[in-house]
DNA sequence: TGTATTGTACAAGGTAACTTAAACAAGCTG
DNA sequence: CAGCTTGTTTAAGTTACCTTGTACAATACA
């Protein structure tokens, strides 16, 4: 009674650290970095947590690479609209949690709050609070209302966001992204009231 | 030279007791449970993390007395509202939100989001939940965007208020609410459309 | 004055998790 | 086949933090 099957997977270097990404970014996106053992990453890949130390130096270098890796692919997909259009954010936004939705929910539920590596996620943070701002400079006047709304509406995107994917991504895009857009406007509006 | 100030302040057990209770408020609210040692708290209190144990069982006992007498004094701000009349239960939120604004972030930016703990902050969520459902059940069809808002509403509500509490708590709670009135009524209107 | 309470200082035990090492098995490629 | 790479198993080293114990100083109060 030999086990037929091998029961060993053996990839190329290169794709395995790719898939251990691909399950860190899982396992993270459960509980944070503190809450997550590396026997837990080490098991959503199918591996021993020793294989982990032959491609990452450390947990926190671990942890960094899939920051890195989600910010990288955010920026790419997100990024080339920011620049002037601002119709194309939103969506390109959704298209980019739909993609990913267990890094989405990674960098803003878990990473945006852990002081130690904030500064990663700064990057997509203060690029999303810049374009509120833009967005919100005209529309409302100055003063601490014009703060709560800056502060409040790159919020109230990401989470409706989220509760986009968790109601199972109703619509496609571009027409999910016009909802946020009106959900949006209402904070404008209460912001100007 | 003698030092002349004492530099050492003895308090009654019960009175201790409430100080180290704010401390780890303010301690634990800054990085959440796991990220927070023992030492911080009691740094925090100006005491050595020894006393920490006259008081409590262990690091997850003094937790779950923070969460518990937060989420009790919530619970006595702002449960009486809920019953009947939702118009006061915002403003209520808020004031509460403004008498500890450290707890307010604590419950909601770290402990929600903490498995272990999540049961005892579930307790206010899932009332927030319910009122939200009820208030939105006949404004909004049935559907995937009938469950966006649900999880988006209260989502919205929390957020806002934090972003009210950042802002300098401008206007009294009455007009600020009816301000996050207005932009959840946007998020209804952006599910009905 | 004396006694209980509060607090400190210092030390040590325990545990969980991160980290590294060594020896072995098995696939891939020349 | 020979050798390199990938992966496993097992175990041990290391660190950080939680937890407990003992001895001592100082304050409040009868």
């Amino acid at each position: 009674m030999a086990t037929d099957s091998p029961a060993v997977k053996r990839l190329p270097r290169a794709q395995r650290r790719e898939q251990l990404l691909d399950a860190a970014t899982r396992a993270f996106a459960r509980s944070g970095y503190a809450a997550t053992g590396l026997d837990d990453v080490a098991a959503e890949a199918g591996v021993t947590h020793v294989i982990l130390y032959r491609h990452f130096a450390s947990k926190a270098e671990l942890y960094l690479a899939v920051l890195d890796r989600a910010c990288a692919r955010l920026s790419q997909d997100v990024g080339p609209s920011t620049g002037e259009f601002d119709d194309n954010a939103i969506p390109a936004l959704l298209r980019a949690a739909a993609a990913d939705p267990e890094a989405f929910r990674l960098l803003f539920r878990h990473a945006a709050r852990e002081p130690e590596f904030r500064d990663v996620v700064d990057s997509v943070r203060s690029a999303s609070a810049e374009i509120a701002h833009r967005h919100l400079r005209e529309a409302i006047p100055a003063g601490p209302w014009q703060q709560w709304a800056t502060q409040l509406v790159p919020a109230l995107t990401l989470e409706a966001a989220i509760a986009w994917l968790d109601a199972g991504q109703p619509d496609d895009p571009v027409h999910a992204a016009q909802r946020i857009s009106q959900a949006i406007e209402g904070v404008i509006q209460a912001a100007s009231g």
